[in-house]
RNA sequence: GGAUCGGUAGUUCAGUUGGUUAGAAUGCCGCCCUGUCACGGCGGAGGUCGCGGGUUCGAGUCCCGUCCGGUCCGCCA
């Protein structure tokens, strides 16, 4: 018998019980004739004594740091307790212990706070998964991934298994391919998402599907993306969009409940996309905080219905305003009293090559009611004050003014309200705001050639299985997707389509999101012509699923969550690599492995691929 | 595809205007210590300053290239 009890749970109440622990030695504190060692395993530290009658014993048996070693004793209570661990008030006197296992030094400290930097702990991951914080953060995703599957098992869902080896489509992102040995010349690809296989299930009549799966995309990473990432992914049958809502509301309700012990009781907070793009700037906006940006000039075409504060501004003769696509402004609370290096700062900031903007026009509302600003020569005081409470700012605040290009003016708008934010406080790690987006539009027009004179085409904004809007179907049967003029596209009916289609934001995070799905082969086909596929395109790739179609589908609709990011912040945390038990760098490489590698030569021949040499 | 920050002892980092033998902390090794839990004390070992080239009397430091890592933009239906 290795062990009686684990690291964790021996309490006073076990006082005078013989036990045996087996564990990692975390510390050994020699200490004159007694020897303390903190004995680790996944349940916790408990601290090993040995007196002065083992010592002879422990200099023919040395321990180190992670050696794995046996020994049993006698609990009993300390003398000096240790607030600080769960079995901080016992100790083990031990009476005879054994070396396990040796262990070299390790590269870095194995405790709750590392000395190791990233690099190193992905290169000994094994090692940085006994630290406590890494342990939690998986202990989090299995609580995460139990409550899923209670609750949608609880709801009548059926977890499916899909295949991995499947075919390669070109829409959306570039797939992960896998070279076929008996098919020569022939590739599989990895599935961005088991979309058309769940969609198939629902013609079947599994009208609850549910897997916590793998998806793969072969695309460039960040922090919080990974080439293989796992996905919640969900569809219903019979179901129109406002049961989807509920059904998933539930869904992450009861994540918080059971996993943070928050009690969502209220729903979730409701946006349209235009709205979110007109307040916020960005369609997935971060609720926690105010700061709503003012819209002094139209900023984007999907908002025409809006009405902008352009009387405001107009008339002013100031140029660089009167020149701009858009002008937002955004009040900063507090920031008034902003030195001139601190509005230097941040003027540098929104002009990094990432932000891109020109400059940064400024308006303190001072605590006198006075109002001071970089634009003095072309707005006296009581514009500006106009301004100041158009924007929603305060004595004490201050107000910045972003103007150029459309786009990319509502980008930095958003970046710099995120990055106020941040500075100010707003954004906390332990606070979380739900949001569903609504109503996207259905399409998106790519210039393929910026250049001019070359291409452009409708894009599938959320997939090309999206149901339109019912009240648009007629718009989009009814329309050529021809563009005339491609400067002109604004104009066509296809770009006013709205889609049934809503994600679910977290934080300003998309955390999930999902679509009602297009279920009639007429309407299917009109979708991928539109995309810019022929007729034989179309059979050639999703004949299959035209086909099913052709058999009886059921209305339905479905969404995903993006399972390590959603992990991750119910963990407070920014990457999600320390909630994946091996994750790979932003390279996309596992440095542990060291994969990808190379392959030798049989193996090219046997896929019927030419090697690189 | 692009931008940006970093790479110096096992580890985390400092290293001034280019100038003597490249430092600190921690870890490691040895000795001492009976109540520590970041134990403490004394001593010791430990360096191709990522790699290659260049400028210079002299390069960790400046320049060019390259590799590796972090972050971001593009990209991610």
């Amino acid at each position: 018998m290795y062990r009686s009890h684990t690291c964790g749970e021996l309490r006073p109440a076990h006082v005078a019980q013989t036990v045996t622990l087996s564990g990692w030695v975390q510390t050994v504190r020699k200490f004159g004739a007694i020897t303390f060692v903190d004995l680790r395993d996944r349940y916790g530290i408990t601290q090993l004594v040995f007196a002065e009658n083992l010592n002879e014993l422990l200099d023919a048996n040395p321990l180190g740091r992670e050696f794995v070693i046996q020994a049993s004793g006698t609990v009993r209570e300390r003398t000096n307790k240790n607030a600080n661990i769960a079995t901080g008030d016992i100790e083990i006197s031990v009476t005879e212990f054994k070396v396990l296992n040796k262990s070299a030094v390790p590269p870095f400290t194995i405790q709750e706070d590392t000395d190791g930097g990233d690099d190193l702990r992905m290169k000994y991951r094994y090692l940085d998964l006994r630290r406590g914080p890494v342990k939690r953060n998986l202990e989090l995703r299995y609580a995460v991934n139990r409550a899923t599957r209670e609750y949608l098992h609880g709801q009548g869902f059926m977890d499916i298994e899909t295949p991995f080896l499947i075919k390669s489509t070109p829409e959306g992102a570039r797939d992960f391919v896998v070279p076929s040995r008996m098919n020569a010349g022939q590739f599989y690809a990895l599935p961005q998402s088991p979309q058309t296989f769940k969609q198939l299930l629902m013609v079947s009549g599994y009208d609850r599907y549910y897997q916590i799966v793998k998806c793969f995309r072969d695309e460039d990473l960040r922090a919080d993306r990974q080439p293989e990432f796992t996905q919640i992914d969900c569809e219903m049958s019979f179901v129109e969009q406002e049961d989807i809502l509920n059904m998933f509301e539930g869904l992450v309700k009861f994540i918080f409940k059971t996993v943070k012990g928050i009690d969502y009781a209220d729903f979730v907070t409701r946006i349209t996309y235009d709205e979110a793009l007109w307040q916020y700037g960005n369609d997935k906006p971060d609720i926690r905080f105010g700061m709503p940006l003012l819209n002094l000039k139209k900023p984007t075409h999907v908002l025409s219905h809006k009405s902008d504060s352009s009387a405001l501004i107009n008339g002013a003769g100031f140029g660089v305003f009167d020149n701009a696509e858009t002008v937002i402004a955004i009040a900063i609370p507090g920031a008034a009293e902003y030195t001139r290096k601190q509005l230097d700062e941040l003027t540098e900031w929104v002009k990094r090559p990432q932000i891109g903007m020109q400059g940064m026009v400024n308006i303190k509302c001072n605590a006198d009611g006075s109002f001071k600003s970089s634009v003095d020569k072309f707005f006296d005081g009581e514009k500006l004050k106009a301004i100041a409470e158009a924007a929603g700012a305060n004595a004490g605040d201050l107000v910045v003014i972003l103007a150029g290009k459309e786009e990319l003016t509502r980008k930095a708008a958003s970046t710099l309200r995120l990055e106020m934010g941040e500075r100010l406080g707003l954004r906390r790690n332990d606070e979380f705001k739900l949001l569903w987006v609504l109503d996207f539009p259905l399409f998106e027009f790519a210039l393929e050639d910026m250049d001019g004179g070359g291409a452009g085409r409708w894009v599938a904004r959320h997939h090309p299985f999206t149901s339109p809007k019912p009240s648009d179907i007629d718009t989009m049967i009814n329309n050529s997707p021809v563009v005339a003029h491609l400067d002109k596209y604004l104009e066509h009916p296809y770009a006013g389509i709205k889609a049934n289609a809503y994600d679910m934001v977290l934080n300003g995070n998309e955390i999930g999101g999902g679509s009602i799905r297009i279920f009639q082969r007429e309407l299917q086909e009109k979708m991928f012509a539109a995309l810019g596929m022929s007729d034989e395109e179309a059979k050639e790739k999703f004949g299959f699923l035209l086909g099913a179609f052709e058999y009886g589908a059921p209305p339905h609709g479905g969404i995903a969550f993006g399972f390590d990011r959603l992990c991750s912040i119910l963990g407070g945390s920014e990457s999600i690599r320390d909630f994946i038990a091996f994750p790979k760098n932003n390279a996309g490489r596992d440095v542990m492995l060291d994969a990808p590698g190379e392959i030798d030569e049989k193996q090219y021949k046997e896929l019927h691929i030419r090697s690189a040499l």
